[in-house]
DNA sequence: ACTAGGTACCTTGCTTTGCAAGGTACCTGT
DNA sequence: ACAGGTACCTTGCAAAGCAAGGTACCTAGT
């Protein structure tokens, strides 16, 4: 019997802290990607990680079960590691999406009462 | 000669990763607060942060010289360290509101593309 | 065949930082 | 004088981003 265990309440916490690993969820929400198309996404949206960051991110994402790979070979160089969301990863990433919308009302919402005062 | 340096580029990689001194140069912008007063308006906003983090943030805040406090006596209990913004912390939240603008829509561009293949 | 260069994956060590837990000191009311 | 509340702070731990460095594969040119 393997038990998934995921714990939402953590992840909120991490996502205060790190929050990569919510748009990496999401750019895999498009369909299968590896390492250097994940990398491309991020930066086409203006969020700087590095490879050291990603390859340990990826790991801990499979090992919490969100997301598996396949390899496949590259047309020019070596295999790649395809990454994909499980059910898991979709379920985490709906939560996430409800986590950032709390989130960013909570900033927006000070960051007005800012705005007025100033 | 005292030199202030506040790397804007470091801050921007701690907001990634903590997300907490934007809110709270956010409500020290609204006027003298002490601890207190900083963790009722956090919890307020939902942003959920305790002493132990607070703390040390706020001596960390003030080493870089974003606040500055003053002692004051309270009607009842021990004095309170009442903390504003310092001119260095009022440039660093522009460039904070700035960041977080750039943050939250890269993010929301990238939930615009996971709603619209879903 | 060999080697140079590009691509892809991964690891190690460091630093920062949020947090839980515990501690000191002050002030007030009984 | 002492109990309880308030306020400030520190210590030790764990998580995680990053810089730097490393291994392996594949292709192309000699």
């Amino acid at each position: 019997m393997q038990q998934v265990t995921f714990n939402v309440e953590n992840a909120r916490v991490q996502m205060r802290k790190g929050l990569l690993e919510f748009p990496i969820l999401l750019i895999l929400a498009e369909g299968e990607m590896y390492a250097s198309d994940i990398l491309r996404k991020l930066k086409a949206a203006d969020l700087i990680i590095v490879e050291g960051t990603l390859y340990p991110l990826l790991s801990r994402l499979r090992k919490n079960g969100l997301v598996e790979y396949e390899w496949k070979e590259s047309k020019s160089g070596p295999p790649r590691k395809y990454y994909t969301l499980t059910k898991v990863g979709e379920r985490v990433l709906d939560e996430l999406l409800e986590t950032w919308t709390i989130l960013s009302s909570s900033i927006n919402t000070l960051k007005k009462a800012y705005e007025k005062s100033s």
